[in-house]
DNA sequence: CTGTTAGCGCGTTCAT
DNA sequence: ATGAACGCGCTAACAG
């Protein structure tokens, strides 16, 4: 039988208000009953029913996390901060995977609304057709957009101009950019912000040759390989390369493997994210950091604190430079 | 002003219990009131509050799942599993980390026991003393054991005596072993098990030369990187090394590079887990597997179908040979 | 400062 | 077959 807050109390030999008052730390109970009622909790092992307060409450401290796929090192990393951050608040987190399916994201938001979370942080897929079910439900989406919720992400732009400006910088004038699934927003910004640093680079230098190529597809490992012997499995491979994300560029560095390139000297890459494992691959991964505790902060504010503006707040990437870059002079 | 099942029954006019009666499917109401209730659900937009439902029946459709960090590629594997089979039952998965930390362990599973979830799948931290808080909880642990609670894990004994057997049918006499935290009874079998294999191969071969060294450290990949130093940089280095975690493995691969031993040619490594992340690094790890979705599958099933038995289920470790071990002939 | 009590929304038992 | 009433565990309002 579980103990209740009934039994507390006349364990303590007092009223259940008064328990109530101990817990919720209402400053309008005498030390001494205070103490005593605190001994008898921890004797008795009784922790709150949050169903019955939910139920008084009429609310729950529940977060929903719906994302795409915890496997995923950059998911993994915000479901970390973001479970760390509200567990600090008192709230438990609600996972779910909608691995990148909109039926299946449909069905898990459905789900986890009718649990009734205090708020819901959403990376949403692609063709979402969630908007109405979200909307008023005090939702912040996280990565990607979704129409009309408020977004907190990087400024995608800049991180690949960030990218394109470092290679360029370091002297590489034939660049391969390994895009993301181009129906997502985020990595059609992406491709976007290096291709203006490429354009920029073209009408101030008009004279230099600057050839790019361009492959897309998924933001994993797997991916990351294949799209890898596509770039450099031709006559005149790139000298360096941008990924949408360190899973890509990691996939990448096996397919440079793979073909007999060595790198930095042969290949520079870039990636995106600055997932934990981006610093212990050999060699250490350059990368456009995408600063994911802050994110994760922002998110959880927003739900908790209830902003009612629909904002969009876009944080600055950084370039983290590591050994998977190095200068190139024309051979 | 959210409609509840008074509003629905009062504009039906029936009693609450007879719309509760339709909802619940029960075939002890007459057509006609049935028609007639669903229709008011529909035009009012009722939907039952899952909040009143979960105190009446004392239970939720909740899984919770402490694990020590879903940043571990291990971890994270074992959440999907366990997500995808658990939301397919209808039961969502509350996520909470312990960072193999007693005390937030403590914390987390006291959190979530009060969300009354129907079962708790458990990977216990160390010097856990939270079996008290579970005892009667319908709980099941997985990969590591506590005390009087069902465990669902692998063979660990098994998997050490696997890396062992390989690396000495390769012909390897100077090895190491890199363990977990010994504290961890996954740890020790592991280790254990590997030892076991080395002894019988030194009671049968009582005049061959054959040298362990161990060194034991956390299972992230920076100890792999700091255990990996240690290993390497003396006179007489092993020629081969078994790991307590994959993730142990690849920050070895690091430190081999550092040390400038090529993987398998200087050094051959096994891993331990099959983490997706093992066929793709450089070279791909051969490692001792997991099978983490039959893992999932039995532990939700306990969960889910409360068998009264406190069993264990210890299943079968694989080899998966790759590239990053290699025979070895003296030099 | 503390005890008492009324619901929060729902499922179920006991009448009818 | 249906209605009425109770209580799940808790908080807040009120009374003392």
């Amino acid at each position: 039988m579980t103990v209740t807050i009934k039994d507390v109390a006349k364990a303590a030999g007092v009223a259940v208000g008064t328990v109530s008052r101990v817990l919720a730390k209402n400053k309008t109970v005498s030390e001494e009953i205070r103490i005593r009622v605190e001994e008898v909790i921890r004797e008795l092992g009784y922790t709150p029913n949050s169903l019955g307060r939910n139920l008084r409450l009429n609310k729950t401290d529940l977060i929903g996390l719906v994302i795409p796929d915890i496997t995923n090192p950059f998911f993994a990393e915000l479901a970390k901060h973001v479970e760390m951050l509200a567990s600090a608040e008192g709230y438990s987190v609600l996972l779910a995977n909608s691995h990148d399916d909109p039926a299946a994201e449909q069905q898990q938001v459905q789900t986890l609304l009718g649990r009734l979370p205090s708020g819901l942080i959403l990376v949403p897929v692609s063709e979402s057709r969630i908007g109405d079910l979200v909307s008023g439900r005090n939702t912040v989406t996280v990565d990607r957009p979704l129409k009309g919720q408020t977004l907190v992400g990087v400024d995608n732009r800049r991180g690949g101009y960030l990218a394109a400006d470092y290679l360029l910088s370091l002297g590489h004038r034939r660049l391969g950019y390994m895009g993301g699934p181009q129906m997502l927003d985020v990595a059609r910004e992406r491709y976007e912000g290096f291709l203006s640093r490429i354009q920029a680079f073209q009408q101030r230098h008009p004279g230099q040759s600057l050839a790019v190529q361009t492959v897309d597809g998924n933001f994993d490992y797997k991916a990351g390989e294949e799209l890898g012997n596509r770039l450099l499995r031709q006559e005149h491979p790139p000298t360096a390369i941008a990924t949408a994300s360190d899973q890509q560029a990691i996939g990448l560095m096996r397919a440079a493997a793979d073909v007999g390139l060595s790198i930095p000297d042969d290949l520079s890459i870039v990636g995106f994210d600055d997932i934990p494992l981006a610093s212990l691959v050999l060699p250490r991964l350059t990368t456009i950091r995408q600063p994911l505790a802050e994110i994760a902060r922002i998110a959880l504010d927003a739900i908790l604190n209830r902003p009612s503006a629909t904002t969009e707040c876009k944080l600055e990437p950084v370039l983290v430079e590591r050994s998977s870059t190095r200068a190139w002079s024309a051979r």
